[in-house]
Order: C-alpha cells, then structure tokens, then sequence
DNA sequence: ATAATAAATGTAATAAATACATTTATGAAT
DNA sequence: ATTCATAAATGTATTTATTACATTTATTAT
C-alpha cells in the first residue's frame, strides 16, 4: 500500500479474454480478427477497458458478452501483463481472463456472427501484442486447474461419453491416455451419474452417456474429498 | 483487444507485495504500519504506484526495495485485485506481488528500521482494504508453487538441515510429516549436496547441512524431471 | 562414567499408477 | 439370416509410490 499521498500516473487498464472451447476432438481457442488500427488485419483476443464503475470480474464478464453474446461461462483470472510497450498506442495493463465454453450449447449464442472464429490452440495464427504469451499462460493453468478442479466440464456437453471426457484431457494434456484406466479412474472419483441413453453416434452400439454431479461434488468437498486427475 | 478507439477512462494502477520469511519455525509475513489516513495505523502489505515507465515487475522489485531495503529477491506475480471500493480514497486496481525472502541473510538490509514488522501467518493482526484477501491467495500460490517448483530454498539460508527443510515444508502446508520420509524424498531427488560442515545449534551430535544444488537442478529439467514434493 | 538430546537410518504394508487384449452390441452389407 | 466392421465395455498382474513405524549413534554437560 501507498507510502506517501496519492499520486497522479494513471493507467489505461484493459482485459483479455481467452476463450477454451473443446470440439469432440481438438482444444479451440475463439479469436477475433481485428477491424481498426493499430495491428488491422490481425488476429486478437476479445478484449476492452476498464470501467470506473466496474469490477475486473464484472468488466471480464461484460466484456465477452459484447465480443461474442455469451453470458453465463466459467470465467477465472489468469494475470496481469504489464509490460511498457505492450500496447503501442498507449501505455496499458492488461488484466487477462479465461473463459471456458461449451461450444455445442453455445453455438447458436456465438451464430449470430461478432467475426469471431475458433481455432485449433496447435495451430494459432499471428497475435497482436502479447496476446501469445497469455495464451501460453492460459493453456499452462488450464492443464494446471483442470487436473485439481472438475472444470473441464465446463468444456464438455451436459452429456458426454467416457470416451469424449477423455479426449478432451488429451486435448488438454497433450498426450494419450489409457482407455481402461481412464476409466477406472474417472469411476473411482464417484462423480458421474450414468445415464440411461446412448450416444449413437460414435458407433453402431452406442455408448453410455454421463451427467457430472455438483452436488455430490459439493458434498464431497465437505468430507475433504479431493479431484485429482 | 480493444473493439473500439482508446478511450480515457484511465485508473489508478498499484502493487502490493506479500513478503514472506521463514524462522526456523513458522512462516512469517513482512508488514508495515500504515502512518497516514486512510486506515492510519493498521497494518498493510508493501505498496505503491505503478509508474508510467516501468513495467509491473520493475515496479514490485522498486516498491519491494523503496520500503525494506530488499534487493535480489524471489519476486512473482499472483494476480490483479480490482474490486471498485477496494480502496476508499479512489478507484484502485492493484497487482498483487509475492516475495519470498531468506530472513537472516537479509536481516541486515532490514535493520536500519523502516517500520517493518515481521508477524507469525497464523497470527496476523487486521490488515487494510483487501489485504487479507491478497495474503489468503498468496499463501495458497506458495503451497502451489513449493510443491512442484524449488522455491521453498529462496526461504532458507543457503545452507540448512534437513530438518530445517523439513520445518519449512510443514510450515507452508500446515501439516506434520514424518521425518523419514521427508528425507527419502529429498534425497530420491537428488537435488541437494552434502556439506562436511554440521549445524551444532540445534543439538550436541550437530545435524549436516545441506545445499540445494540448481545447476543440477536445470540439468535435470531439461531431461525432463519435475520436481514434486 | 552417565545422562540427556537430537540426528541418522531401513523395512514392511498399503495404495496408486501403469501396461496390456478380449469380448460385446449393433448396424450395414451381402 | 449371416457375415462384417466398428467402437464400447471390461479386469488383472506388475510396478511404483506412499505410508507407518522404532532403534542406534554422536556429542556435550554433569
């Protein structure tokens, strides 16, 4: 805190948001393409300024509702970058955030075209700034986050297969699992509700879909009970 | 970034630093006593303004040294604290820093007094705005960090005990380990290398002392080892 | 010489992670 | 109706990591 008055040198303060979205097969990042100086042409994150009225959570969540008309995601703060000429227009922190997005239940949010476009995260096009360092830093916590916490959820259908839930960790994790174990393990947490229905469009016998259960979870947590993948 | 021109809402940016040490015996937190309103004589982390020309990392290793004298120090960022009212006098965003410094090595620096105050975490006294918030957070990142980096040495002097090593894990993560095996760990690591000279402080027989070797340490990481306790 | 103190050390039991192959259900093709 | 193709479901043995636990050793002070 302070040691003498307050001074004067104040900040555009902006944020950042990285959008996760998992495709049944490959981790996405949503992105949109750049319509005005400087750095035209380019690819960006969903991006804005702080309001004076608003709280960094606030300005994150009112910031990707605008970009993309999606409300209601997971959202965490990943940092704060600060470097000098990071902007070259104007000396500005950037707050960045993570979002993770369901892309099948979303998708008709995101149709209504913002210009946004998702792409595979192994194979981004050029960012402005330094928007590839917070994406490096995203992917690191979101391996990091999604291995302690059942967030990956927030990526997946309500719905899934065992074997969707699996890619998406491989997706994630960047390496292959064992299927059996993959499954013992998934098992072993006694976190899933199985359901009734199949999915039949992975093969002609279909399989099995799940529901994960925050309620159980929340119990759970109570009990000193840790997710851990 | 940004979707619109820049616009002029500018903010207050500020750094707060979490100073962390270590006695032998129990982590400790540097704060000093705030001597000017608001919240005169409460006690508050090490704090001040962003300026124009420095980065945020600059600032926290200049604002960390403005108000103890400390220089050369484990220094990292954990993240942006941005609620509206979190400072009455006027809209703040401050980033939250950590330090982890080697008390007696020092000492020294922080002996020609700046009103600073070394207190037990378990006993800390009411901190301003949402400095407590801040220390929550930074004590969870350092059970984080410890666990999967070698930062936890930035804390001790460069020679130490096991058992001193094994004081400071059990400090951090606030729970008893069994000696025998805390030192199989380390040692299955191999990461630390064995002095002739004993420590005789703390008991007549005098217990080795140790150092933790990084030159082997980055060898081994680019062979892929993690380091994990 | 004895007492007191903390340091140093190993093994057995349990739990967790890994490696690995076959059978089953179904729809489509003949 | 039989066969074929496809992905789903499932278990066990091995290795590795974690845990629990008690005695001996070196030294100083008396």
């Amino acid at each position: 805190m302070k040691i003498t008055e307050y001074n004067e040198t104040k900040i555009q303060v902006a944020l950042d948001c990285i959008i996760f979205g998992f495709d049944q097969e490959k981790l996405k990042l949503l992105l949109i393409k750049r319509d005005f100086e400087p750095e035209k042409g380019k690819w960006s994150l969903m991006g804005g300024f702080l309001k004076a009225h608003e709280s960094l959570d606030e300005a994150a969540v009112r910031i990707l509702h605008s970009l993309t008309g999606l409300s209601h995601v997971y959202m965490e703060q990943l940092s704060a970058f600060g470097e000098v000429d990071r902007d070259p227009v104007e000396r500005t922190v950037s707050i960045a955030y993570y979002a993770l997005i369901n892309i099948q239940e979303h998708n008709h949010e995101l149709s209504n075209d913002f210009g946004a476009k998702w792409f595979d995260v192994e194979e981004l096009p050029n960012l402005i700034f330094d928007h590839k360092d917070m994406v490096q830093e995203a992917i690191s916590r979101l391996r990091y986050k999604t291995s302690v916490k059942p967030v990956g959820f927030e990526l997946l259908p309500e719905n899934f297969t065992m074997r969707q839930l699996q890619k998406l960790y491989e997706a994630i994790h960047g390496r292959k699992i064992d299927k059996r174990n993959f499954v013992k393990k998934i098992n072993s947490m006694d976190l899933l509700i199985k359901q009734s229905e199949k999915d039949k469009n992975s093969s002609k016998k279909g399989s099995f879909l799940y529901k994960f259960d925050k309620t159980k979870y929340n119990r759970k947590l109570e009990d000193g009970f840790t997710f851990g993948i």
